[in-house]
DNA sequence: AATACACATAGACAGTTATCAATATGATAG
DNA sequence: CTATCATATTGATAACTGTCTATGTGTATT
């Protein structure tokens, strides 16, 4: 997975702020528009627009244009991304390694 | 789930990183001591000391001393905290919302 | 086309982050 | 007990982040 690295680092980043986690677990019961998420938060709408914006642009959260209103919604795909990843992560319970460690100096 | 916004945001901001993150798909393997850890970086031994504090503060990786070297591994209880989080979310198609959004002046 | 509303962008700014070199700490060996 | 090795901490610094106010853009109503 060491070649994904990034795209997870990317989409991590996009939800390691609380304000972006708490909109981000919002859009779990389905699509939003944003005066909607902001009567949430005590945010300016400038800073509400630009976490919309980190959250699309990570490609968690997809946004449409319905009028005059932005509509979001989670992007089903891009989290499915995320959790195989974390899913597949099995901790072998490795016994705990011979008394000598790695190539260093000393070793 | 707001409640724990917050250590969800905590966790992900420790996995923000590429560097971060590609130090936990290693521990996947299994426990691995700081010096096998650092041979596939090419960052100082602070700036991997650093790292491996924010993986273990933020409970995703425990350290424990083994003589001279430190060997680290992945604490699956707080995997499991993030992969729950994240798996419970199931994504309602609901039907794309009434053409009137929310509360907003004009609507 | 003028106005009003929802949202986006730009600029400014305080706080945080990732990094390094230098130094300290803790543990083992001689 | 001193020297050596692995790791942690400190201090400095450039880059990035989250926030705001002010302003721009796009859509609809009148």
């Amino acid at each position: 997975m060491q070649k994904n690295a990034g795209a997870y680092a990317t989409i991590m980043k996009a939800l390691s702020d609380e304000t972006r986690v708490r909109i981000f677990s919002m859009l779990d019961q389905g699509e939003l528009c944003a005066c909607k998420i902001q009567e949430e938060f005590i945010i300016s709408q400038p800073t509400l627009s630009y976490h919309m914006k980190i959250l699309c642009d990570c490609g968690l959260v997809s946004g449409r244009r319905d009028g005059i209103w932005m509509k979001y919604s989670i992007n089903k795909e891009q989290l499915d991304f995320l959790r195989n990843w974390l899913n597949q992560i099995t901790i072998e319970e490795k016994a705990p390694s011979s008394t000598e460690c790695c190539g260093c100096k000393s070793a």
